[in-house]
DNA sequence: ATAGGTTGTCGAAGCGCTTCGATAGCGACC
DNA sequence: GGTCGCTATCGAAGCGCTTCGACAACCTAT
């Protein structure tokens, strides 16, 4: 390996010289700085992750926690997860992957060990047994994903109050006034991940402001999970015309058992999936959706990491507007 | 930050000795390793990773770099990715993200570096411009993936020729003659990325042995391009019976188009899918698939490249034999 | 011409750890 | 009882870098 005092020595100068042109934090004269440049193109040099973290007690690296189960969003998960990386290296940080298996642990680990300057945590629950600690640590971190004291943190994620909102008003401003939501499985409302209630919160309310009604029902994923759901609403609820569905895996199998029970979207009934836009244009409906907008999140979280990294002021909360796209799946309401 | 020295101070020993005590490669008294454990507890100690690193040029990081497209298989490749990021930990190593967006850059930069000790490659293209590097570097690395050339290699992939193989066999078992393969994307194929080539070979040379006639067609995931590919297929092959599906995104509009034709599955025809066991379990019909093992993959990835860290002697090319599932999709071909 | 301020460079200290002798202590052996 | 061979421990060097203070060289304003 090339060190920097090969590189010193190649181009005929001092160390800390070589390093001032390399970080840039006092001024070089232009010949100087284009000696050393050159020498350290034809030595092939590159600086020691090592040696930098631990002389300037600085790491540039961006520790990212994953939700260790795959049982849902996992597509969103990967998206956010890749452009975290991106924009990590834009600002240049490398990303280092944990999984929650190791819990509150990991927070420890990589705190105490220097191994990173900061940290992004997803799928954060309401009550999220990491937050003490990250409230107790001076590293940076962003969650993305909102937990019920959000004090003392900064999050990142999509309103989804205002998603919920936003279907409600839109099949409402199309003439249906019974709406069935769709939810994440049951298991996801138990380990109270905050979007899920959220989003059932902000469609709640705004729909007894619009007058409509509102069966909410939990629902596995797959055909057969959909089909029992699907048959509890129209017993319940006969009227029902309009659907919001919040579980990617539950929208294909909602689709085909409506069109095997004869109800034609957007005719007869409406369907408004929350879910990335890659889901709702494939379906084989095109869906009328709000996009989880996974790319923007993990920049978002990224920006304002290294926002507090470079100490400047960070919001507390960024929630990210809900874009709602009318496609083929929702229309008004004709029979009556 | 709690130092070694610190540490050493308050046990009453050097601060080699815990050292030797957090590595175990000297030989302590009982006594004295208690002491010292007492003190690492007590302070709450966390050896710095950038010193350690410097001193003993190991980062204990594995480095994976996971393609940036999301236009395939993304739940496999986050599941490898979570595998790859579990099973190192458990060998002591963290996972640094990387995108394929740097390409070739970014493996001579955390080679360089010193960032990680070695590295995984997802994704791997046939003749993929990042092996010549790795060929040329010490630092040990592996593919998930099959390149045309894998001298000089470790690489780890399900064995595609076998699973084409497999699929072929099964539809001839129950009496199909005349079989259709539904692809990746055409952009799959030209990037040249092994699997969906080798798979095909596999299973044109088993159909061509027991006298099966084969149609492929690569398709672009989600509803319309499905139709359009079905279409043309029915259109080629009238007699086809049998489809092999390679693309998590065109299954559920194949089945959805198959029973709006009035071809029941698996009465009229039958329908094997390769993805991974959630995919087949969920879908409208229970699928008869063989399954991708992204778990697997990640693991054996890992632990291959543990091995040659190690400096174990490990396997140039592990193939894992592929298992065909049989469910509710395939059955006997009566109609004649 | 001289004090004062810049600008560009250097040397040295030190970040926290690993690791290589060196050595002290101790039981065993002839 | 002296020597050998352990085991357990220590001290010091050094990994490759950043960063601080010092200082020479130069420029400007008086």
């Amino acid at each position: 390996m090339v060190t920097l005092a090969e590189v010193a020595q190649h181009a005929g100068v001092s160390a800390s010289t070589v390093s001032y042109v390399l970080s840039g934090k006092r001024s070089i004269s232009a010949g100087t700085r284009q000696r050393v440049e050159r020498s350290i193109q034809e030595l092939g040099y590159h600086p020691n992750a090592g040696a930098r973290a631990l002389a300037s007690s600085k790491s540039n690296i961006i520790a990212l926690m994953v939700p260790l189960r795959t049982d849902m969003y996992v597509p969103v998960m990967m998206e956010i997860a890749i452009a975290v990386a991106t924009t990590a290296r834009i600002h240049g940080y490398d990303v280092l992957l944990l999984t929650g298996e190791e819990g509150p642990d990991a927070v420890r680990r990589v705190t105490g060990s220097g191994l990173a300057d900061a940290m992004i945590l997803m799928d954060v629950e309401l009550d999220d047994e990491r937050l003490p600690l990250l409230r107790d640590t001076d590293q940076p971190s962003v969650l993305i994903g909102l937990p019920a004291d959000t004090s003392g943190l900064t999050c990142v994620d999509l309103d989804f109050g205002a998603t919920g909102a936003l279907c409600v008003e839109h099949l409402a401003m199309l003439g249906h006034r019974e709406v069935a939501v769709i939810g994440e499985a049951p298991a996801v409302y138990e380990r109270h991940t905050g979007f899920a209630e959220r989003t059932l919160d902000g469609l709640r309310s705004r729909a007894r402001e619009l007058g409509l009604r509102v069966l909410h029902r939990p629902c596995e994923g797959g055909y057969d999970a959909m089909a029992a759901t699907l048959a509890r609403i129209f017993d319940e609820r006969p009227g029902t015309t309009g659907f919001v569905v919040q579980n990617e895996s539950a929208v294909e199998p909602l689709l085909a058992l409506l069109r095997q029970q004869g109800r034609a979207v957007p005719e007869d009934v409406s369907v408004i999936a929350v879910c990335p836009e890659q889901v709702a244009v494939q379906a084989s409906v095109r869906l009328t959706s709000v996009a989880i907008p996974a790319q923007e999140m993990g920049r978002r979280a990224v920006e304002q990491l290294v926002a507090k990294l470079d100490g400047r002021e960070t919001d507390e909360v960024v929630l990210l507007a809900p874009e709602l796209t009318v496609r083929a799946s929702t229309g008004p309401l004709t029979g009556g």
